[in-house]
DNA sequence: ATTTTTGCAAATGCTTTGCAGAAAA
DNA sequence: TTTTCTGCAAAGCATTTGCAAAAAT
């Protein structure tokens, strides 16, 4: 089960930099693995206050910090002004593709697309260090409803 | 001129929606029509209180959304939690590349990008309504010196 | 016993908004 | 004269931070 092994890796990353586990931090972990892979930091509040109504927001914020330090999570950006954290499962890199109507995110790669932007910025002289790429769209479900 | 071009569109903008002209918005125009063509809100107010201190920043972002509404602006989200908006001469579409040493921008078309975008959608039976491909990496200038 | 964590409240940084006075039409 | 604009200060919003008390080693 990768909820066990994310908890380990957790553990080790603590024990690694001289820091304390906690049984917030733990609480909060279990919920982060537990929840769609995508998720807000307010959503994953939400969550773990069900079970202590006393934990703060700051406290889910700076459980968030380190497992993105871990490499337990990513922090997009889908939606200006509101940071999403991802699941980051194993390292792989890829790109999103988002539903405008039901919030619907949908992982995929695609290496043409990857050695495109390479050439790209090859012919700029750029030396390309990161990308983001992001597709909205409408969903199968969403497809047809204008509403939503 | 494209300057001159600009300013008639924005005052038949203005004429359609039973909107004003003022000095400010005049002036606010001006000043983004001759700099470079992407800014910061902040950085266009710094620039238009040189010839009028008084101005208010909250006119320039007030002036600035007209500028979108009007279509003469585009506001982009390169870093987060910071806008900056692009002269949008004409309706061209394109995506950017950004040197993250000295912050220069280049925008790119890649219609083979364009095209696998499509593709990648219609394979998870998206609908694609807008996306978003923003490159980052070190401009040739900023290549070599690992400072900045 | 020491050092890290926590929760709260306050601070942050960018952007927007309410309001009363100033300026267009 | 009537309606839109402006500048200021205050509000918003997501996120971060200072601090004293609480918890982990």
């Amino acid at each position: 089960m990768a909820k066990t092994k994310a908890k380990a890796e957790f553990s080790r990353y603590l024990q690694a930099n001289g820091l304390r586990s906690s049984t917030q931090r733990d609480l909060i972990l279990d919920a982060f693995l537990s929840m769609p892979p995508h998720l807000t930091a307010e959503e994953l509040h939400r969550k773990v206050a069900r079970t202590d109504g006393g934990i703060g927001l700051s406290t889910v914020y700076r459980a968030l910090r380190l497992f993105c330090d871990a490499g337990l999570a990513k922090q997009r950006h889908f939606q200006e002004g509101r940071s999403c954290f991802e699941q980051a499962v194993g390292g792989d890199h890829h790109d999103h593709l988002i539903c405008e109507g039901c919030g619907r995110i949908v992982e995929f790669e695609c290496q043409e697309i990857e050695d495109l932007q390479e050439q790209v910025a090859r012919r700029h002289g750029f030396h390309l260090t990161r990308h983001r790429l992001e597709l909205f769209g409408r969903c199968p479900d969403c497809a047809d409803n204008g509403d939503v």
